[in-house]
DNA sequence: CTGTTTGCAAATCCTTTGCAGCTGG
DNA sequence: CCAGCTGCAAAGGATTTGCAAACAG
């Protein structure tokens, strides 16, 4: 049980860090892959999940392609572009103030862990192209 | 360009709609294969698609596993069990009145076109087990 | 006829797993 | 020392694609 303090996995957490941006597992790995060229992806995911796991990073929703990343632990929502993918955080708090885990609940008898609010739209970049 | 009307594709939307309970495209395959034994999945998958892009069908950012798809195109919001994957509606409009697609898109600057709101929880079967 | 759609199989993409060797504490 | 971690390669599951034959309009 005794999580180990290893190379691999520092690194792993720093770039996710410092990516920001919702980065893909693949764009973790091949940013890792510069300061570490021998890591394997499998170590790439198998720590991410563990970060996941741990609550020092979540996994963001975005239904489009691969799975993406966040360093990020509090609450909060995302736009994800419908054309390229790009997935930006949103930062106003204003959003989750209509989201009532309880008045969920109510409604459909699950136990309400926690919610996801994501917005589909077209990027700057995408509006121009 | 001219969308033609065959069988395999009134079968498919019509067991997308009576399945009703955000069926994956495997579940979908199955049924239809029941009414077209000789069915492909391929076919499945590029209906499916094109329902979603003709805003006939919506697909349901789950997660966790396979994609889901929804019959349903009015905005309304999910729960996903965190155990079995199941998908459930929340009915209650409630949600998504603190949602405002113009305020998200001053916050970022993406035009925008929908958004989901997925709640995380654990399912009644699966809170008894 | 003619351009869509289909079925099949192979290909692709993302993620997980089995295993033997390595390593941190 | 030894449980946890790593790298590799192979497996796994979901979805897409190429292509020739079938078919709707």
């Amino acid at each position: 049980m005794a999580s180990r303090n290893t190379v691999q996995q520092r690194v792993i957490a720093q770039q996710l860090m410092e990516l920001g941006n919702h980065p893909t597992a693949d764009e973790v790995y091949r940013a890792v892959r510069r300061q570490l060229p021998s890591v394997s992806k499998a170590t790439v995911y198998r720590t991410l999940n563990k970060l996941v796991h741990l609550g020092e990073a979540t996994c963001v929703i975005a239904g489009l392609g691969a799975e993406r990343f966040d360093h990020r632990t509090d609450e909060h929502c995302h736009v994800v572009c419908m054309k390229c993918g790009t997935v930006q955080d949103v930062s106003e708090g204003v959003f989750n103030d209509g989201v009532d885990h309880a008045d969920a609940a109510a409604a459909c008898g699950y136990e309400i862990v926690g919610h996801d609010l994501v917005f589909e739209g077209i990027c700057p970049a995408c509006q121009r192209a």
